[in-house]
RNA sequence: GGACCCGUAGCUCAGCUGGAUAGAGCGCUGCCCUCCGAAGGCAGAGGCCGAAGGUUCGAAUCCUUUCGGGUCCGCCA
């Protein structure tokens, strides 16, 4: 459509500069009383040109009308809308009915290799839901991405190293004494864990059954005492962590999550992928030794300046250069995750989507410019921020305490309102918005709560096949037999705009794709379903635009078309999203 | 003190990367079923896009400043 609309503006306008031709655009139009399609050729080149746009825009459109691409109109200070023939948008259905759910798929990707990591919990305790949203996010990020033509990778990152696991395992020993018996009371435990005892919660009592079970008193002493760490330190940790792990993928699978990778930070670091990329940096000369000024209006009381190891964040948009080795000579977690970027980046991910939540937001920037430093500029990092989700009830807040009576994990969230309903609802705000989880709201059978409607308006489509088949032979209503239908006959308004709407398919995928947003699909499946009603009620209002007839009539095989490729785009989002359509409402 | 995110209808939020008269849902007013699923649809009222400057043909969108709310700020991962 562009090079037609440059070909009449260079007929127009003769020897126009290729900087002013570059700023032509051709896009969708917001209002569809504005055509299908508007370009700002004739304002942009006016000025160049010494012409005013409206006059300019006339011309130009005679001369698109003159082609007969579509019909051309001048509008407004000087745009030019482009009406998509009816019969265009027509040839479309049986493109849709044809690709089914592929249609959208997209090449703009290029089959370019991604790696989204998402969820990402600490494998410490089952999943809540401060981690649905990232999980929710990336998944169908994931999707999305692939859709588009990207090579994608879904990973996560077990951060399976460092203090907080030897603390889990600490927590998991005191469940073994109590199983093989021990006398000690929790506070005489507490007293010898180094750091205090953390993780107190139940859910690591069958842990420490299970290591009962498995070793007896073998990892204990005297009459169920503790033993030396050295006894048992390994073998608890390795327990405890495959076993929460195991839990976290129970918890995922529940939410329709399945990860392609799950990297361990312990192995990485075993096999001493943070040295290599400190001494890569250092062979950059990125590395240096140096004392960090405190920060300034809120310096911590036990502040002192204190020589580091130092990465130049700062030459690549950091605000301070950022340490990677604490005091004690131990490598920072950002140095292990600089290791871990190096890592992705060595299996082929030239680009790299980190969806973390909201508290990393201080940490984007070090990141981007580590991965940017350790590639030479050739690799990429994008972070996706889920800002934080409040649970409403009644529309009270639910207080996220561990008491018993308001829930906390994952599980019990979908438990309650179902994993569609709960991916639909994640997904009905752009990430960087903090929002609120209604869970009254998710299980609502009305407009207000778009994962209904949506599915509604798929259920109605199936509804009215079911309905079809009892005045229409079933095999004029498979895919082939609806594409050969007489599309002409689809002339009303409501018809047209739902056609409008199925058309836009490819390009929100892409869009959404390129901008990292998978809630575009859903509000675009809000949308579509409000458009798939509208063409349904009109039916109520004058019976000659029903789409079932009896006796049928002409036009009701076309809108069969119609709906069966509306419910085709509706499942091919919902795959996006990892949503379940439904045949039927109950 | 600094960094990042968010301020759009009374409420909850979109706004397709700079386009035309800023859009949905809820709530409010009034309509549409002897049934193609009314669990829906139509129409109306409701806005200085937090504020002030700037960039240009054109700004909710980009830049600067500023005011609210949220996240965070060397040895936590």
């Amino acid at each position: 459509m562009r090079t037609h609309v440059l070909a009449a503006l260079h007929a127009a306008l003769p020897g126009l500069p290729n900087e002013v031709a570059a700023r032509v655009e051709v896009t969708p139009t917001r209002d569809p009383a504005h055509g299908d399609m508007a370009t700002n050729a004739a304002m942009v080149a006016a000025k160049q040109a010494g012409r005013k746009p409206a006059e300019l825009a006339a011309s130009i459109a005679q001369a698109l009308n003159a082609a007969g691409v579509a019909e051309a109109s001048v509008a407004g200070p000087g745009f030019i809308n482009l009406r998509l023939a009816p019969a265009t948008l027509r040839a479309q259905v049986p493109v849709i009915l044809e690709a089914q759910e592929a249609y959208g798929d997209s090449f703009v990707g290029q089959g370019v290799h991604v790696n989204v990591e998402y969820v990402s919990a600490n494998p410490t305790g089952p999943m809540h839901i401060g981690h649905c949203r990232g999980a929710v996010v990336g998944d169908a990020l994931s999707n999305l991405l692939a859709k588009a033509g990207y090579a994608v990778t879904k990973e996560y990152y077990i951060n399976d190293a460092g203090a907080q696991v030897a603390a889990l395992a600490w927590a998991a020993y005191w469940r073994y004494l109590q199983a093989i018996g021990t006398a000690l009371t929790e506070d005489d435990f507490a007293a010898i864990v180094p750091g205090g005892l953390q993780y107190r919660g139940d859910y690591l009592v069958p842990v420490g059954n299970a290591l009962a079970a498995e070793h007896g008193r073998s990892l204990a002493g005297e009459d169920a005492t503790p033993a030396a760490p050295s006894v048992w330190l390994d073998t608890v940790r390795d327990t405890t962590i495959a076993t929460m792990l195991d839990s976290i993928r129970e918890d995922l699978a529940a939410l329709g999550v399945v990860q392609d990778v799950f990297t361990s930070e312990r192995a990485l670091l075993e096999g001493g992928a943070a040295d290599r990329a400190i001494a890569a940096l250092r062979a950059k000369d990125l590395i240096y030794e140096g004392v960090l000024e405190p920060p300034k209006g809120r310096t911590p009381e036990d502040w002192e300046p204190r020589p580091q190891t130092l990465f130049r964040a700062t030459q690549y948009g950091d605000d301070v250069d950022r340490p990677l080795q604490k005091s004690d000579g131990s490598n920072t977690y950002f140095a292990n995750d600089i290791a871990y970027h190096a890592d992705k980046a060595a299996r082929g991910a030239a680009v790299m989507i980190d969806v973390w939540g909201a508290d990393h937001g201080g940490y984007v920037q070090r990141m981007k410019a580590a991965v940017r430093a350790l590639s030479d500029g050739r690799d990429t990092l994008d972070v996706v921020l889920c800002q934080i989700v409040h649970v409403l009830r009644g529309g009270q807040p639910v207080r996220m305490s561990k008491r018993a009576g308001s829930f906390v994990t994952l599980r019990d969230l979908i438990d309650e309102v179902g994993r569609d309903a709960v991916r639909f609802t994640m997904l009905t705000r752009k990430p960087d918005a903090q929002m609120e989880f209604d869970l009254d709201l998710a299980v609502a059978k009305t407009r207000e709560n778009p994962v209904f409607y949506v599915q509604y308006a798929h259920a109605r489509c199936r509804s009215l096949f079911r309905r079809a088949a009892e005045h229409v032979p079933a095999e004029r209503l498979g895919e082939e037999a609806l594409a050969q239908a007489e599309l002409g006959l689809l002339t009303a308004e409501p018809e047209l705009a739902l056609l409008r709407r199925l058309v836009a398919w490819p390009r929100t995928v892409e869009a959404a794709a390129l901008a990292r947003e998978p809630h575009r699909i859903a509000f675009f499946l809000y949308d579509l379903a409000a458009d798939l009603h509208m063409m349904y009620n009109r039916g109520n209002d004058d019976a000659a635009l029903r789409i079932i007839q009896d006796p049928p009539s002409d036009a009701m095989l076309p809108r069969l078309a119609l709906v069966a490729a509306t419910a085709s785009v509706i499942r091919s989002g919902f795959r996006v999203l990892g949503v379940t359509p439904v045949e039927e409402m109950r």
